[in-house]
DNA sequence: AGCTCTTCCTGAAAGC
DNA sequence: TGCTTTCAGGAAGAGC
């Protein structure tokens, strides 16, 4: 699934590969995950790409109409499958590829979603303040101070905010739960009752693992590829995620699975202290 | 404020 | 063996 660094590494790959590409044509398959699929056939043909950022999970690609028309955004959000790469317009179609933008090379960008968990929208540039203020601080961004802030009145369990795109833009279910095994968090703490000291080691142990999975082009459990197509090589560095069963690298503890938030959770019972002791129990009368 | 549940979707894996 | 059921989850919305 791609969470802050895939998204990184596809805009790294998008940004050399298609910059300063002019789309041509538009064709589209399924649309359910598009906005306004009429307005993204009308207005992406004859604009030019000027530049492709990450804003959380989502790519942002500006667009350069010709004629001196306003620029304006197409945002892609990939969700759980989606892929965007740039493919030359003879390559064979893999299925579930949904839009293929025509470039003026001879390549197309192809969108290929298999469960369609995306979303495509355009926003005028007057649009990008309201569209921000939906989300948190990007996790590479943030200070020691204000991530503390951020965290220390919060009642809801550290998870659940660590997923939460209004606290921290682009954390997604892998890296919040390798962060909080780093961390030596437990993730149904809750964060108002951590001490300082954990959220500053918190914040660090974020920064950590982000950059190291950027560093290794992000993880490829089963759908993951970058913009060239590649897999990611940081699924080899999970130390919790999908290692249920498998025993922790640090103290040899079986890995254990559970749902918090709704997500899958992996964690190290004994490296992450759990916030209720299982071996408390109610007295009877 | 924050929790659970539901919806969207497909393919892989588990169950019978 | 082969069909059916369950599960995975990012985000948004309902309801409590």
């Amino acid at each position: 699934m791609p969470e802050l660094p895939e998204v990184e590494t596809i805009v790294r790959g998008l940004r050399a590969a298609v910059s300063k590409r002019k789309i041509m044509s538009v064709r589209l398959g399924k649309t359910d995950f598009i906005v306004e699929p009429a307005a993204l056939a009308e207005r992406l043909p004859g604009s030019r790409i000027a530049a492709v950022e990450r804003y959380g999970k989502f790519i942002s690609l500006t667009l350069e109409p010709a004629g001196g028309t306003p620029r304006f955004y197409f945002m892609i959000h990939l969700g759980m499958t989606g892929q965007i790469i740039p493919r030359a317009s003879s390559a064979p179609i893999v299925p579930h590829t949904h839009v293929f933008l025509e470039l003026d090379d001879g390549r197309e960008l192809r969108y290929t979603d298999i469960r369609r968990f995306g979303q495509m929208f355009l926003l005028p540039e007057s649009g990008i303040a309201q569209f921000r203020t939906k989300l948190g601080t990007d996790p590479l961004d943030i200070t020691s101070r204000e991530f503390v802030k951020r965290f220390r009145s919060r009642r809801a369990r550290i998870k659940a905010l660590l997923v939460d795109q209004r606290v921290l833009r682009g954390m997604g279910n892998i890296y919040a739960d390798e962060s909080l095994w780093r961390a030596r968090i437990h993730p149904e703490k809750i964060a108002a009752t951590l001490k300082p000291a954990q959220l500053i080691a918190l914040h660090r142990a974020v920064r950590r693992v982000l950059e190291d999975a950027i560093r290794l082009k992000g993880s490829s459990i089963s759908d993951f590829l970058d913009a060239e197509g590649r897999r990611g090589e940081y699924q080899l560095h999970h130390r919790v995620y999908g290692r249920a069963g498998k025993s922790c690298s640090r103290c040899k503890t079986t890995i254990r699975r559970i749902v918090v938030a709704g997500r899958g959770s992996y964690f190290c019972p004994r490296c992450q202290a759990s916030p209720r002791p299982a071996s408390r129990r109610q007295p009877k009368r």
